[in-house]
DNA sequence: CATGGCCATCCA
DNA sequence: TGGATGGC
């Protein structure tokens, strides 16, 4: 039971996982708060006070300034003058997120309408599992009933390709007959092709997805899309804000050459140091040649294989349901001589943290109905100048605050040792750095509430998901907004519905989206084909059905990978062909745990039940010359590496193929070469031991301990602060949208300007505090703290260094944007348009042909029977048509008629690239109220000039062409 | 003496 | 279970 579900690795390519990643997310909930704030530079700060308060989201233009997470609201005043600084909200003297918490669950709740197949990962990003759905639309594709029009790719980019037009022609070069030999698209290379193509179309879905979130919630952002969790996550980073990225299968060789292995999620720390140090590798790609035992002997059998797998672009983790966070807690430092050194103010945060997190459990369970019957207390103390943490967990029998705080006193005062100092009942022997209370081990309520049926082998977080899967009254009542409309649409899809049923359901969205159910464009009919590869399985979308309500898990129980004993037409044995050669050395963990848990999601979509006789056709025929090569032998390991033939075409010739070759290599090849060059960083690990300032010990409080003890703050302190200070006093810019009821905002500070004492200076710990001597900064005239003193030299010297940067940058910039035309086009593009039999028709001849119109309107037949017009007519040059051979009206060339379908999707993929390749892409300058995605396609005699929409103000939104940034950039710290 | 406050996962 | 680690 190794806690974590995952897919089998038959599956591994097959999933369209996607990470949806908020833009600066509470800058977002900022500016949405205070519309005045919007489109400026804005970070957000907590606790004020000190420095400006320390900074915790940044906004694109004040990043464009040079503003920085990690740095104090006061530098960033001087960066960026003009930025707008926020606070996060206080309560109960401490940082309040509830208002990011609800703005994270509406998006949330956004995206569940999407698909159940929800993983929430962090307040502001998620883990979607769209493979259904993208089943399903490439099943209406074929149908006629959705058209992949290049506005719905608005905002995408591929990994790999300078822009989604290039990306889509690589798709359709296999099916372009002059584009290759047909012995040269193997299997896997066909399979690859698939999988990546239902990337595409999952990117048209994230699409309407982000447009949701946006429309539903105010708020932008970014996705990854790819076929695995950690790759989608790191792929959404390649372009933001508000963009979306593809990766390929084909494009990860390439990425990983240049990506730092420690980018990799779950390396980041210390375990990706040591990955480094001991294999002397930096980059994923150096990764793959070792054997997984070697990996494993180094790092634990579960990483090894993790790694090991992840070196081939896979990761076998299933996206799983998860809405709700599995604790609720809260803690808070006290850094430096803010440590607690008596017990009453030791019992006061242990209210105040108990209170919160009680309302916070209160809600949960009104909204959940579940309870938390864990108790987790953690603190940590400074012991002869070391910090000590400890945590110790105890039974949680009430959700009361008092009882909470005094139980969590209880549990420390039991686990330490020499709690109070000698002689003392009040003051602690060691200083309390660091304080935190978490409640944990949810079971669902009332079994009697109708809730208990049993969705309860739903997944190992059983009685989490448990929760998340009820939908009960008490949330109806609640009645969260933007969630019924989804479930109307989703529940027919569930209750029982035939596949036809919701067919017509999805049909009646789609007109609603102003999609008529047209004649196929042609690009359809090149999808359809594929498609017919990515067979979508009658049992499949009622799974998809079943798992919108009660439970995914019954089906989700047999759809353990294991091939159902169905009959098996061409397309079944094709598809098993091709896992039987998975080759990857499996892990036998991955081997093992696939079957039990596989969600749903896994998207077994080898259960073939494609019924549709002329798809079937289609694949026949297409499959026909190509499915011959029946290539079972080679590839010991790693997918990627079986298929040079992939690599290479991404970029034929050229490269410094070093990097790919290594790849390619058989593990046990490469073992001996170890690598290149040692980056030995020397990386001196920065110990320095913080030199431990003096605090106050317990002799401090010993002096007045009465007072103190009798005092305790909330008690009358907590009153009238609220009843004297009523929020009037200087909250002179516009009020937060908030309850009045809640009066608390920022009680501290208010109180501090009401001349109200703060409790600290009843309490004997605050009452001896010194200030520190200060030194005047030569460069900013500002005292800074002796302590302080070098760092502060040191930021000086990063400012101007960053801010030489930020000009190189923007300078570089400039300089690309005005030498327009044709973009300064990279190698690799240049190899990727070459390698397409560009022949005639890369120019004008199609210019002017609307894209939309074209895909829309012109059926497959239609082209065809004018193609043969032309073969047969009178502007064929009579002389020499091969045998059994049309002339293509596009580029003229001689097509061998049985593949002039192939051909034709070929020319309308690439007349797709072009107009692609004209889009301008209008960018709404963050987040202002202009519509998230705005496409517009030049004109046929626009064509070389870019447009600008009518009315930009170059402040409001700037055309962006897509664009260009070597991989590398991505990487490379600022 | 200063990112702070989360949350989650993994291993022993 | 508690400690450690990782990442937002």
């Amino acid at each position: 039971m190794s806690t974590k579900t995952t897919i089998n690795i038959k599956n591994k390519f097959d999933r369209v996982v996607v990470l949806v990643d908020m833009d600066c997310f509470y800058c977002q909930v900022e500016e949405k708060l205070n519309p005045a704030i919007r489109g400026k530079p804005i970070a957000v700060v907590q606790y004020n006070p000190w420095q400006g308060g320390g900074i915790i989201a940044v906004n694109y233009p004040a990043r464009a300034e040079g503003v920085t997470r990690h740095m104090r609201g006061v530098e960033a005043k001087q960066h960026c003058p003009e930025i707008e600084l926020p606070q996060v909200p206080q309560v109960r003297g401490k940082a309040d997120l509830t208002r990011y918490r609800e703005a994270g669950k509406e998006v949330a709740d956004v995206l569940k309408s999407f698909t159940p197949l929800l993983e929430r990962a962090s307040i502001d990003e998620a883990y979607l599992d769209i493979t259904e759905r993208v089943l399903t639309r490439i099943h209406e594709m074929n149908e006629g009933k959705f058209q992949l029009r290049p506005e719905k790719l608005a905002n995408t980019f591929a990994v790999g390709y300078e822009n989604i037009g290039e990306f889509i022609t690589k798709l359709s070069n296999t099916f372009d007959p002059a584009g290759g030999t047909a012995e040269s698209n193997s299997q896997e290379r066909l399979e690859y092709k698939k999988s990546d193509i239902k990337l595409l179309v999952g990117a048209s879905i994230v699409n309407e997805i982000r447009a949701a979130v946006k429309e539903r919630t105010g708020f932008e952002c970014s996705a990854g899309i790819a076929h695995n969790k950690i790759l989608a996550k790191l792929t959404a980073g390649f372009h933001k804000p508000n963009k979306q990225t593809i990766l390929p299968i084909n494009s990860i060789p390439k990425l990983y050459e240049t990506l730092p292995l420690k980018k990799v999620k779950g390396l980041g720390g210390k375990l990706g140091d040591q990955v480094c140090e001991v294999l002397k590798i930096k980059f994923m790609s150096e990764l793959v040649q070792f054997p997984e035992s070697v990996l494993q002997q180094h790092f634990e059998q579960r990483m090894g294989s993790w790694m090991y797998l992840m070196a081939r672009g896979i990761d076998l983790e299933a996206v799983t349901a998860k809405f709700h966070s599995k604790s609720i807690g809260c803690c808070k430092r006290f850094p430096g001589k803010n440590a607690i050194t008596g017990l009453a103010t030791l019992h006061h945060w242990l209210n105040e943290l108990a209170s919160e997190v009680t309302e916070r459990l209160e809600k949960d369970l009104d909204e959940n109905n579940r309870t938390a019957k864990q108790l987790t207390v953690s603190y940590s103390q400074q012991i002869d100048n070391v910090d000590v943490s400890s945590t110790r967990s105890i039974a949680l029998v009430a959700y009361d605050a008092e009882r909470i705080a005094a139980d969590a006193l209880d549990a420390i005062k039991r686990n330490t040792e020499r709690f109070f100092a000698s002689n003392s009942t009040t003051a602690l022997h060691n200083p309390i750095k660091f304080l935190g209370i978490s409640a944990r081990k949810f079971e669902p309520n009332g079994a009697g509430k109708g809730g208990g049926i049993k969705q309860m082998f739903q997944s190992y977080t059983s009685k989490a998901a448990n929760a998340d899967e009820q939908p009960r009254e008490t949330e109806r009542r609640k009645s969260v907004s933007g969630e019924t409309p989804d479930v109307v649409t989703e529940i027919p899809k569930g209750a029982g519905t035939s596949k036809e049923e919701q067919q017509q359901i999805e049909k009646g969205n789609d007109a609603s989206n102003g999609e008529p159910s047209k004649p196929k464009g042609l690009i359809q009919h090149f999808l359809q084909r594929q498609s017919a590869l990515a067979p979508v399985s009658a049992s499949k979308s009622e799974e998809t059905g079943s798992e919108v309500k009660t439970t995914n898990a019954s089906s989700s129980s047999d759809a353990s990978n294991e091939e159902p004993s169905k009959p098996k037409g061409l397309i079944q044995h094709f598809l098993q062909r091709q896992s039987a050669l998975a080759p990857v050395s499996v892990s036998k963990s991955a081997e093992t745990e696939s079957e039990a848990k596989t969600t749903n999601a896994s998207s077994s979509s080898e259960d073939v039940n494609q019924p549709e006789s002329k798809s079937k056709k289609g694949i026949a025929q297409f499959l026909q010359p190509k499915s011959a090569i029946n290539k079972e032998s080679s590839l010991g390991s790693g997918d990627l590496s079986k298929s040079p033939s992939t690599v290479e075409s991404i970029e034929p010739a050229a490269k410094p193929k070093k990097g790919i070759e290594q790849f390619l290599k058989s593990k046990s090849d490469v073992q001996k070469e170890t690598a290149t060059e040692n980056e030995q960083e020397k990386e001196g690990n920065t110990n320095d031991e913080a030199e431990a300032v003096p605090y106050l010990d317990d002799t401090v409080e010993l002096a007045v301990p009465e007072q103190e003890e009798n005092q305790t703050p909330e008690s009358g302190m907590e009153r009238d602060v609220q009843i004297s200070a009523p929020s009037t006093i200087h909250e002179s810019e516009d009020p937060p949208e908030e309850k009045p009821s809640t009066s608390k905002a920022s009680f501290v500070e208010r109180s501090n300007a009401a001349t109200k004492p703060d409790y600290k200076e009843t309490y004997a710990e605050y009452s001896f505090q010194v200030p520190e001597p200060t030194l005047e900064c030569p460069q900013c005239k500002k005292p800074i703290p002796e302590h302080e003193f070098q760092s502060h030299q040191d930021f000086h010297f990063a400012l101007s260094l960053s801010q030489q940067q930020g000009d190189e940058f923007r300078n570089d910039l400039k300089t690309k944007l005005t030498s327009k035309s044709p973009l300064p086009a990279k190698r690799t593009s240049k190899a990727i348009v070459s390698a397409a039999p560009s022949s005639g028709s890369s120019g004008a001849p199609s210019a002017n042909l609307s894209i939309a119109r074209f895909l829309s309107k012109v059926s497959p037949e239609s082209i065809r029977s004018s193609s043969a017009e032309v073969a047969t007519g009178s502007n064929s040059k009579a002389d020499e048509v091969p045998e059994n051979h049309t002339k293509c009206s596009d580029c003229g060339k001689f097509i061998p008629l049985d593949s002039l379908d192939q051909h034709n999707d070929y020319h309308v993929a690439k007349r797709l690239q072009q107009e692609l390749n004209r889009l301008e892409v209008v960018v709404p300058s963050q987040s202002t109220s202009k519509p998230a995605l705005v496409v517009v396609a030049s004109g046929a005699s626009s064509s070389t000039k870019r447009k600008r929409p009518a009315n930009s103000s170059d402040k409001v939104t700037s055309p962006v062409k897509q664009k260009l940034k070597p991989l590398s950039s991505y990487f490379t710290k600022l």
